[in-house]
DNA sequence: CGGGCTTAGTCAAATAAATTGAGTTAGGGA
DNA sequence: TCCCTAACTCAATTTATTTGACTAAGCCCG
């Protein structure tokens, strides 16, 4: 539905626009400063900035001398205003974190994932380990504003349930957002893992509304996320980005849904370290369920091939080969300025597959000839889910949505 | 950049609100049910339909009555009161319809296009059918807002530019915006076929803010565009929807681009026609540069197929298997609630490849388990580029964008 | 070292939008 | 005919931004 807005929006929004202008700023913005980025008046601002401050959330630091004329009064974020807890829950391993409102972790915890726990026994692991986080600190609870959980896709975001992620058994349809919610007394949001990503970086690269890219995850499984002008797409039911049959061309191995292949078997670190124990590479066998072996397995392919090791670099390589098919598929489809590649498991095998996804994708892009698409590995380490799903938290109280000026 | 918001736009946005669901309303509105559907108050939208009816753009029609009360006049739009020229620059044909405020096309114009006039001969010609096709109707030119031209991409938007379309010889970079703007003395509005077309399927389809699909448009090539929240995404220099060289799985033609079964060669007209010469199913030889024949040939095959040859047919599923791939992928990707096809190619096939594209994508969608995806042929017939293209027009000058609201 | 200049920011009044509440209009039913 | 209800409008109020006058804080220069 087309729906009106109204002063109280308005209001609201430019608020919400000012506070994260100044949120993401490294030094801090001066008044004038935020009057040039928000095209609003001198007054609007000095109205915004009162607030603000009155709230707690900005404080003035210091002066910036001009070169003419009155110094200009810096204003900052005040990071232990207000506080998120992120939680990642990963099929190998439960990573939380505690940001503050600058984005700077604070505190961060982890927790192995018990195989043969159901989801109500996990769920009340997870509230406690929520709850140590928060208290081992020294911040007021009243100060944190809600927890963000990413968990693997696909989801059912109105429900806030997880769905039944592939190598979570006994994971079917668990409604996540209310039984964390009751037991922690917190708001909870309930996101994909990639979308956490996706928010993960925005957050740290600059905010730009003019920002257009496809976060390409790489963790037990691999997914995606887009980011278009500067927000990331929700799709009709918040599960953009399910790229896992994706084609990559000819050949390849056999997935489960009977073709050939799909970017999902063709990458998932558990298959090719199963490969890489058949072929005698790494040392087997290897309990598949234990996704912790299978991580440290997936280090030490990636250490090998480090190494200089043949049979190693092939068995990557070609799984990067997969991957630029697929990625290139989607920068022609979604005309993004870039793609970026992160997750759990893009760390140890990222400057590799960089190297192969440049040299596939040369020349190779439809828009090639309109601009640049660059290609880039997060800066974001294994914590970039469960930092994502705490940015998603802040994002939701405090930034600026496009759809935040309209009614109801 | 994030920038703020002000009172003027948001009155100038909540009267494009309002104009548009009348403009939208098959049977107008009245002021009662213009309040529930933007949620304004009732003040606000009694004084923006006065303004709206003060500047001729709606109607007061009858009334219609209710159980009790007064009753309720409806608001209808004035048709008459503004109008948008389409065009649509396709390799084969050059279409022309004026379409008047309620999305009716009061007259069209066909032109064959000429391949061996140069882009500046044609864009005269363009002019020309332009300055007729209005002239032609007693349509007093102040009406008309302006003209939308849909080519094939990629494109330059900034510039207004086409930049190569494969099939169009002699059109590198041409600045279509401004010479057809200068020769008209209109506002010129450039666009891709496919994202011209999404437009037009927008505008005949519900228009809800939470529509979410991707167009895939079959013309003497293949592209598509992406709605999300019932918008169509632009991308970072509108040239979503490059999806020519999308992998299709395993096999097919061998591609200019030297790999395999890529989405465009795979279901082009012209390489189904000529297999179907090939293989003797259609009487040869074709000038594969006469767009013209190439077309009429496509539909006997598509005829033949309907009359019951096996050979045809199969030729036309095979396209239509590899589409599903490319379909799959796109919906997967996009977690659309639909794809919708159509574009100058897809009429005489379209029943054929729905029956394909459901079998193949049964129980394929990722998302199946949480929402239905809907594909659906668009109602639109072969006119759709043209009309889409004068409904960029008539949206932008009269739709409300969530942009819209913002400064500068 | 004090006046002039420039820039940053605030106070107060004006403006413009939506909202609120009272009042009017137009019908149906008892 | 009177009462009730629903649709709509008029007038006053609220709330946001904007505009214009003013203060604050530094530098430059005579």
């Amino acid at each position: 539905m087309p729906r009106g807005s109204n002063l109280e929006r308005v209001s609201a929004f430019n608020q919400a626009v000012v506070l994260d202008l100044v949120r993401r700023s490294e030094s801090g913005m001066s008044r004038v400063e935020l009057i040039g980025a928000t095209g609003l008046s001198t007054q609007t601002v000095s109205n915004i900035a009162r607030r603000l401050l009155d709230l707690g959330l900005i404080l003035e630091s210091g002066k910036v001398h001009v070169p003419q004329g009155k110094p200009r009064t810096t204003l900052i974020i005040d990071p232990k205003s207000k506080y998120a807890v992120g939680a990642h829950l990963d099929p190998s391993m439960l990573t939380f974190v505690l940001l503050d409102l600058a984005g700077t972790v604070v505190h961060r915890k982890h927790l192995a994932v018990v195989a043969v726990a159901g989801p109500n026994e996990t769920v009340a692991r997870i509230a406690d380990a929520i709850e140590d986080l928060i208290s081992e600190t020294d911040i007021e609870r009243s100060r944190v504003l809600g927890v963000g959980i990413a968990a693997p896709g696909p989801i059912e975001f109105d429900q806030g349930a997880v769905v039944g992620p592939p190598m979570l058994t006994g994971w079917e349809r668990v409604e996540l957002r209310e039984s964390l919610g009751k037991a922690t007394g917190l708001p909870v949001f309930l996101d994909k893992d990639s979308a956490a990503a996706a928010h993960a970086e925005l957050w740290v690269r600059d905010k730009r509304s003019d920002q257009n890219f496809a976060f390409v995850y790489l963790g037990s499984g691999v997914g995606a996320a887009v980011v278009m002008n500067g927000e990331v797409v929700r799709g009709s039911s918040n599960n953009v980005g399910e790229i896992g049959h994706f084609s990559t061309g000819e050949g390849g191995r056999l997935c489960g849904c009977g073709r050939k292949g799909c970017l999902g078997i063709s990458i998932m670190p558990v298959e090719l370290v199963n490969d890489g124990v058949s072929q005698g590479i790494l040392p087997g066998p290897v309990d598949n369920s234990d996704l912790r072996q299978v991580t440290d397995h997936f280090h030490k392919l990636a250490a090998l091939a480090d190494a200089g090791d043949e049979s190693a670099s092939a068995l990557l390589e070609e799984a990067a080969a997969r991957l630029a098919r697929a990625v290139e598929d989607i920068a022609n489809l979604l005309d993004v300025d870039g793609i970026v590649f992160g997750g759990p498991s893009w760390p140890p095998v990222g400057t590799r597959y960089l190297e192969v996804l440049h040299t596939a994708l040369a020349n190779r892009l439809a828009i090639g000839m309109i601009h640049q698409v660059e290609l880039l590995g997060s800066v974001l380490g294994e914590d970039i889910t469960a930092v994502g799903a705490a940015c998603i938290v802040l994002d939701h109280v405090l930034a600026p949505r496009s759809g935040g000026l309209l009614l109801e």
